[in-house]
RNA sequence: CGCGGGGUGGAGCAGUCUGGAAGCUCGUCGGGCUCAUAACCCGAAGGUCGUAGGUUCAAAUCCUACUCCCGCAACCA
């Protein structure tokens, strides 16, 4: 029987280091329905892998002292043992720098390029020499490059851009005309108003500030950017050629079912992707579906603070198939979802230990003690059996109608319903009382099978999601996994099969509070394995957070007296003080000076109220030409020291100075 | 008027598109049960569905205004 094929994949995570929760959480969920889709039998293709190309990876490796391809092998062997670790059952992990990738996307451009759907102009901006890259004018501080604070210039490269807007229209129509290409469907309004209607951008596809990517074949010194890079892994990987002599897999598989990816590269997969493919004459995939994000619950996520979460992490504690459950499950449709270790110890106590964990061992534990672990069904019905096998047998297509919607943990909470179903059908027909009556030995072997026979149903149906939990469950009862179109029949289950003896225990529950204290341990860790990996890169580590902290702070280059002798102190006293409209963080002052009054915008408004700021004496850098913010204009700075969490205080004179008074 | 998301019992969320008795998990309280991982089952308390208007026989859901919170952007002079 030929199967249908299907074709899913994942976003390619850039390789710069371990992917966090929130990365492996696209991998997962793309897995659950890659396997799912197995499941109901189509014949799947599933592909993930990795970005390795651009400056980034190359300024990485040049610290390090080490090669780009040695860096990006680096983050890519981390991000697919990650990958590997949860149990991803990708097909292909493509890499940006396989060799068959490069090559067609050198044969893609080429192809644009004849076409005259690349054109060469050029680029302008505020360059930055030292750094070789171009700041957009909002990029910049001060005027100054946001990475090393030195001066930029304006300047002109030359590079290739794509002619977006002649495919615009043609996109508009395809997206009006295809409501389901765009999901979640609220999503598709955003891309249509912000982006597409307003009129498309020509986009910038190659870079000649670093040479970490694919070269141009005709002009080599232009690599070719991201995006085009990037994107067309998705043919590239199932064989893709440029030329026309596609591989097998792509002419099975290609137009992709469905791609996964953040809600944050939305715009890219809907926007550049589609008229790219439209560019190469060929379809366009049949579904987009951004998902949203799983973030961290409490304080933000840094390295630094050895806080961020990773699925190796998690596992060591509750296994792969918990924690395969919690992102899973855990995930709101459209909203994104909060992770913490807390949060974890419960869900997996709860549903896993609680529900599942329990009645599995709990379900064993009276075969064997009633009847030696044999299971057979003596089909002593009552009515209270009819409910249970309604609700096991109805699992399957409710399963596949929210799996249908990518409704991934709406369809684990069906299956978890059974197993809910199956605690109270103990409940209901209390199989320690039937026991006490051997005349009713009959009806109970009966509820055991049932019930025996509820759990394998579920089991199958988790297969998807929680795969090793699945098998475990099988080889407990000894009976294999259902296939898919055994779901939907009851008692299939061997009559007289035998049950383990001793019943493993699937989920063991947790402590939060012992967790907690594993917890720190490893955010210990995660600090000193930052600090170190930024040693090894030359990057003074942060200070330390304690009493007798102190901060180093990049060196500015060396100043004359006479450049000193231009800035103007003076101590100012404010004598009013209000709140800018509209602005989160400035505060508008009137400030006296001598006898003067300034007005003077400052972004102190977290860390001062309006109130407390009136009657103070600060320092005021006093002849800096004026500017506006938010539309209020500001005559001056106040100055403030800032620690290493932003925290800022006023720099205020030590002894009582008169308004005015130099500092010098 | 920068973009976007959100405000639903103590906590975390669903429900909003396609109006029609306010739901889930955790927590609390009470009860049941003892096969099991202090678990399981039943019940209860607890909600002005951010505020104010409007449409409607009927609004958490549609419309209008307002308000607060969170990201991003922007200013952090």
């Amino acid at each position: 029987m030929e199967r249908k094929p299907y074709y899913i994949t994942t976003a390619i995570p850039y390789a710069s280091g371990k992917p966090h929760i929130g990365n492996t959480y696209e991998a997962i969920l793309a897995d659950s329905i890659a396997r799912f889709k197995r499941k109901q039998g189509y014949e799947v293709f599933f592909q993930t892998g990795t970005d390795e190309h651009g400056l980034k990876i190359e300024e990485k490796a040049k610290a390090l002292g080490i090669t780009p391809q040695e860096c990006a092998n680096r983050a890519t062997g981390a991000i697919k043992g990650m990958w590997d670790l949860v149990g991803t059952s990708y097909d292909r992990f493509i890499r940006t720098t396989d060799e068959d990738h490069m090559e067609q996307v050198q044969k893609i451009f080429d192809k644009f390029y004849e076409q005259g759907d690349i054109y060469k102009s050029s680029y302008e901006g505020m360059y930055c020499t030292p750094c070789e890259t171009f700041w957009t004018q909002s990029q910049l501080v001060d005027g100054r490059c946001p990475d090393c604070g030195r001066e930029v210039t304006q300047a002109k490269e030359e590079a290739y851009f794509f002619k977006m807007s002649k495919y615009a229209d043609r996109l508009i129509e395809y997206i009006n005309t295809h409501p389901e290409f765009i999901q979640p469907e609220s999503r598709k309004n955003e891309m249509m108003n912000n982006f597409l209607l307003p009129g498309l951008q020509d986009l910038c596809v190659t870079r000649s500030t670093f040479t970490w990517g694919v070269p141009v074949s005709f002009d080599s010194r232009h690599v070719i950017y991201v995006w085009l890079d990037a994107l067309v892994n998705y043919i590239t990987g199932p064989g893709f050629d440029a030329d026309g002599n596609h591989g097998e897999n792509f002419k099975k598989f290609w137009p992709a079912d469905l791609h996964l990816i953040g809600k944050d590269i939305l715009r890219f997969h809907t926007i550049y992707w589609p008229i790219f493919l439209m560019a190469l004459d060929i379809p366009l995939p049949k579904q987009i579906f951004g998902h949203p994000w799983l973030l961290q619950g409490g304080e933000k996520m840094s390295k630094s603070k050895g806080n961020v979460i990773y699925a190796d992490d998690l596992a060591k504690f509750f296994g792969v198939d918990a924690v395969r459950f919690f992102v899973l499950h855990e995930m709101p449709y459209e909203n994104d979802g909060v992770i913490t270790w807390e949060l974890m110890v419960e869900r997996f106590n709860s549903e896993l230990a609680n529900t599942l964990g329990n009645l599995v061992n709990r379900t064993i534990s009276m075969s064997n003690k009633y009847f030696g672990g044999v299971l057979e069904n003596w089909n002593v019905c009552e009515p209270v059996d009819e409910d249970l096998k309604a609700v096991v047998l109805s699992t399957r297509a409710k399963v596949e109608e929210k799996m249908d919607k990518f409704r991934v943990a709406d369809a684990i909470s069906e299956i978890f319903n059974i197993f809910h179903r199956c605690n109270k059908y103990i409940d209901e027909t209390e199989p320690w009382v039937l026991a006490k009556d051997e005349n009713k030995a009959d009806r109970l072997a009966t509820v055991l099978y049932n019930l025996a026979e509820s759990i394998m149903i579920g089991a199958s149906l988790l297969e998807s999601f929680m795969p090793e939990t699945a098998k475990r469950i099988s080889e407990q009862f000894g009976e294999p996994l259902r296939e898919f179109e055994d779901l939907t029949s009851f008692g299939l289950l061997d009559n007289g099969r035998k049950v383990t003896e001793k019943p493993e225990i699937l989920f063991a529950r947790a402590d939060v509070k012992e967790i907690m204290v594993e917890v720190e341990k490893i955010r210990a860790e995660q600090k000193a394995e930052y600090e170190k990996e930024q040693a090894a890169m030359g990057i003074a580590p942060e200070a330390p957070v304690e009493a007798e902290s102190v901060i180093d702070i990049a060196r500015k280059d060396e100043i004359t007296y006479d450049d000193f002798a231009k800035l103007q102190f003076q101590v100012g006293e404010i004598i009013e003080c209000a709140e800018v409209p509209k602005s989160k963080k400035l505060l508008c002052s009137k400030v006296k000076i001598g006898s003067e009054v300034k007005q003077i915008v400052s972004g102190i408004k977290q860390h001062y109220s309006a109130q407390e700021m009136v009657g103070k004496k600060v320092m005021v850098l006093v002849n800096l030409k004026p500017a506006t913010l938010a539309g209020v204009v500001s005559e001056g700075m106040l100055l403030c020291a800032e620690d290493e969490n932003g925290e800022l205080s006023l720099m205020v004179p030590e002894k009582k100075m008169p308004a005015g008074a130099e500092i010098c």
